[in-house]
DNA sequence: GATGAATGAGGTTTCATTCAT
DNA sequence: AATGAATGAAACCTCATTCAT
């Protein structure tokens, strides 16, 4: 990834935000113009145009959060319930890192927006995810649930936690969230 | 509320298909009028604005909502663990009846195109729910979590499981609506 | 061609115009919306975008033309000097039933905003021209002179005495008329 | 007129080329950078604006042609054939040694580009060779043509072939030129 | 009551021009 | 002197809304 001048930071920060608090198109470029304070046409020169930029961000996003699953990451395959808490813990920092940056793992892949590399890439993470929890079955993940499923139950709940949090009405304590991961392993596995 | 003709109907199922497809601003006027069968001026005949037209939405969701829930409702008082599964099929059923209602109740509460009275309808009906799940850990709800945050554990994840099934990747078979009950039920509970 | 609404006739007479008066890329939409009289987006009823309408314009010119030149024709292979005058006063006609219609005949075949349909329309007219002239030199076309060369010469003068004509520097009597066609033919005949 | 440094030749040249491929509405700043090799600033050091630069080379195009016409021109009042001979093969040299700078000859004189001094330098020229032409009708032209009639066909003609030369769908061979300057000599003259 | 043609405000994007480097 | 990043006015085009039929 190319460095990133100042003034394209600024649009990628301002764009992040309004996306979170508008969506893709409650968001206008005036609004991320403003936000970002640029001129209207210098979002251009760094991005083809309003779906490249939500793109880009998409993509970035994504490479941001599965660079964080790659480091440090225990062997799902010594333990499942370790590596559940990796996952969990690359959510918690990513979100502290980037908090709007975890708006785009909930975006709906059929987003008329996303081009086929950013949903490509996304099929691509969720199906490692999918394997690897079917893997787990082995080990305490509860054998009834797909893959599938355990994602959509944790990164549901997670990203819902995640909003609340973003409106300042639950405070994200370290004891809240050790309760929260337990809880999400509680509700994927099978009693111990 | 009063009865509703042919025409309206088509409108708001055509609206409410699209608002979840397309979510609210990638929605257009004339993208309802084609897929309700009806002229453009028409829905101004039922409906102020676009704006008014989701707000009408979301609230007639939630009411259809909160009356199934409060058709047959246990008394939470007596058995937490039989209120919860009251409302988990609550929300089963609410999203076989209208598929694209549930969309309403992921709304982010600060969108930007709802009204008043949407807002404090909605927040209405979590704050009940939030002293419900209170009261409940007194007999088995987790004692660490707040009612705000099993609210949005539960929603989150069920959200996120409906998106799946909508989009087919997922079949809401009995068997597997009785292991996410358990599941999110294991999430939210002391172990018994 | 179907029938012609009354607003989508005065936005192509403007149109028209002002693509005379100012070229395709002089022109912009706010100007023909305000010449015709219709509001912005009533343009784009009727016409995809603005190089859907400079193509369809051309293409009507250019079939009114060819219509126009069908009609009543005489046969080339007869008489090349009767030929000759009918091409001459098919131009007059069409130029005085539709003064800024000519203007398509001139623009340049190479033209970015003309799309591939027009460009082999206007191909087709000019080959077919090309083989009558050249034909024409058994029976007092000059024989030295490429059948291209002489509808350039033909085209190029007329259209550029046209462009006098409705500067209103050259007054377009039929004697005029008369005397510019035996001067053309002068040109482009070899002396009987 | 001063001396002209490289970076001012190659922007002018660069302009030259894409007015005549795309016309002055149609031809961007930035296009003129790029096909010239210089920054966009640079085009502001040597023009004050794009139609301050489409008026200079107009005026200078003008002027080059204007020159080549006093190089040893023969008196008109000698023999308006000779005249005539001479007007023509500067057209041709002209077009020779400047292949887009007769593009500016043909520019509508209403052109909403062109300031006053354009214009009227334009008229001047042209006023200049109406008045030859009208004296030249004791001498062999045409006395039912004026000389505005007179320059529209020859010129007119002599753009369109130029044209077909630079698509280069015909070849200028000296035979060729020859064969055009008679044939267009008998277009405005009297048979002798 | 129902329609869809018409509108113009406002969306995305381009481009002539400026100015710090 | 030369550059090209930055700008905002204005381009093309869309769409919520109105209104004559």
């Amino acid at each position: 990834m190319p460095a990133v001048t100042d003034k394209q930071e600024q649009i990628m920060k301002a764009s992040l935000e309004l996306f979170i608090e508008r969506g893709f198109d409650g968001t206008t470029m005036p609004m991320i113009s403003k936000r970002a304070n640029v001129g209207a046409g210098t979002i251009y020169r760094y991005f083809d145009s309003k779906e490249a930029l939500v793109n880009i961000l998409y993509q970035r996003s994504l490479s941001a959060f599965i660079e964080k699953m790659n480091t440090n990451s225990p062997d799902p395959k010594l333990s499942i319930r370790a590596y559940f808490k990796h996952v969990f813990y690359c959510l918690v920092l990513f979100t502290k890192e980037n908090p709007s940056g975890l708006y785009f793992l909930e975006i709906d892949k059929r987003s008329h927006y996303l081009d086929e590399t950013s949903k490509e890439k996304m099929q691509h993470l969720l199906h490692e995810l999918f394997l690897i929890f079917e893997e787990g079955k082995k080990d305490g993940i509860h054998p009834n649930l797909s893959g599938r499923t355990i994602l959509s139950i944790v990164f549901g709940a997670f990203v819902q936690l995640h909003k609340q949090i973003l409106a300042e009405e639950i405070e994200p304590t370290i004891e809240f969230l050790e309760e929260i991961e337990q809880c999400l392993w509680r509700a994927i596995s099978v009693a111990s």
